[in-house]
RNA sequence: GGAGAGGUGGCUGAGUGGUCGAAAGCGGCUUCCUGCUAAGAAGUUGUGCGGUCAAAAGCUGCACCGAGGGUUCGAAUCCCUCCCUCUCCGCCA
């Protein structure tokens, strides 16, 4: 959310960041709204003022007997105008607050111009590209393999839903703990949320009011199945004021991430790389503000460092005004090579929110040197998204007679098995 | 699901119509004192929004005692609705 006082002082400058942005983001009638807002209110506080006066009379004894009635007639006069100006203001209100939420974070000064992915800029490319000959689909792999089963995962649901089986489900609950321990050893303190949250929190890290339809929602009791693990853990905090000196705060999370894919028709819709339900690692930092341009820098790494234990030839995206999300003021994506497609697919994305989030949160720190409590920065960032992490893995690990090696570092993580191979019929799902 | 209790400032906790933005204690901050990370004394200490100001400070106005309505010249206090928390019972992974 921006500061309104910001948006009032510097309107240009606000407005020049957000032409940046892919749409159309105007201030224009938030300012108009804004001052409307503040003429109702002067008028509306006028008038409690003459009232409040009244009263004081009252209490004090000033009043003489014979006036007293006068004076109860102003006041019923005046709580008459109250009562006409009161839904006005509350509109005004109202009005001016969804629009400051409706509008997003300004990018930073050093995310480059473009419209789409188009202007995004490779930062760093990590990893040597196996030479594999007829790379397969990890789809492929994955049902001739028995781990993905889609047609039952359609049975289940609908589509966009895949049953994980056998070695399948092991490998996505052995990368969940490995991608957890490995942050865990880094100073991430685990968190295990809330998978449904109030509307609130989705307010709170920007999903909503903007995006509404693109979430599951329980409507009997308002609640939400969390899009990201971001939702929940950049909530916990909320409403409270931390000590300086207990930052930054690191925190990692795995949760289920349920989205509704309102705007992908058509779009990857064979495989496990995009779905309506999927498995994630998300990184949560609380930073001072003076900081998070560094931590921003070591979470992104923090990310990287799972794909290059995995093994898994990587690169890093700036992205460009045109191609960020609605919170954030800058963010890199992480793109994890496909051998079957030839390219880099997302697998990550980092991101540095500025105090954006921290407004919407209310979420501060109290500074050491003393003073009022200062609004924080967060960020986060996916560390990994673990389909697609599998899917990326079967790809990159295919071996000539079809089987898929495993990484190393996940050996120990499923009972020393080393490769993926065709289920012994007994054991095979039938 | 049934029964009961309760939601007040950073915390504990008073307050049943005006003297309450709110006692007291704790905590925090400032100063003083004490020959030393103890003890004591005094003072101070909520948040948001608006106006004034180049800005900050200051000054000033309005609002805020779970939320929203109502009664009243006037509500933390009375009435209504809702939300939440806790306790007991029931049920349950």
């Amino acid at each position: 959310m921006l500061d309104i006082k910001i948006v009032r002082d510097h309107q240009e400058d606000i407005q020049k960041a957000l032409n940046r942005r892919n749409g159309q983001w105007s201030i224009e009638q938030l300012i108009e709204v804004d001052k409307k807002c503040r003429e109702i209110q002067g008028e509306w506080e006028a008038l409690r003022r003459r009232s409040n006066e009244i009263s004081e009379q009252f209490k004090t004894g000033k009043v003489p007997k014979d006036q007293m009635d006068v004076f109860r007639a102003e006041s019923k006069e005046l709580k008459k105008k109250l009562e006409e100006i009161e839904p006005q203001l509350k509109n005004l209100e109202e009005e001016r607050n969804t629009l400051l939420l409706s509008i997003p974070n300004p990018p930073d000064p050093s995310v480059p111009d473009g419209e789409d992915e188009n202007g995004n800029q490779v930062v760093k490319e990590w990893g040597t590209i196996r030479d594999i000959k007829d790379p397969k689909h990890h789809y492929e792999l994955g049902a001739e393999l028995g781990l993905l089963d889609f047609e039952r995962g359609v049975k289940l649901a609908e589509s966009r839903f895949t049953v994980l089986m056998n070695m399948g489900a092991k490998i996505e609950r052995a990368l969940m703990n490995f991608m957890l321990d490995l942050h865990g050893a880094k100073g991430y303190i685990e968190v295990f949320p809330p998978i449904l949250v109030n509307r609130q929190c989705m307010i709170g890290t920007g999903q909503l009011p903007k995006f509404e339809g693109d979430f599951y929602k329980v409507e009997e009791e308002e609640l939400y199945l969390v899009p990201t693990a971001e939702v929940p853990v950049t909530n916990l905090y909320r409403d409270e004021v931390i000590e300086e000196t207990k930052l930054p705060v690191y925190h990692c999370a795995y949760t289920p991430n349920f989205r509704r894919e309102a705007g992908a028709a058509g779009k990857d819709t064979r495989g496990y790389i995009r779905q309506h339900q999927f498995n994630k690692v998300e990184l949560v930092k609380f930073s001072l503000p003076e900081n998070s341009e560094e931590e921003h820098e070591k979470m992104t790494c923090d990310a990287e460092a799972i794909l290059e234990a995995l093994e898994l030839p990587y690169r890093r995206v700036l992205l460009c005004a045109g191609d960020m999300g609605f919170s954030a003021r800058k963010c890199y994506d992480l793109e994890v090579w496909f051998p079957a497609q030839g390219k880099y697919r997302e697998i990550s994305s980092c991101s540095n929110f500025g105090d954006f989030q921290a407004r919407r949160t209310n979420l501060k720190y109290s500074p050491t040197e003393g003073g009022k409590p200062k609004f924080m920065h967060t960020l986060n960032g996916s560390g990994l998204a673990i389909g697609r992490t599998l899917a990326a893995i079967l790809e990159n690990y295919q071996q000539a007679d079809g089987s898929v090696k495993i990484p190393d570092v996940l050996i120990s993580y499923l009972g020393g098995a080393t490769f993926l191979r065709k289920a012994e019929p007994a054991k095979a799902s039938v």
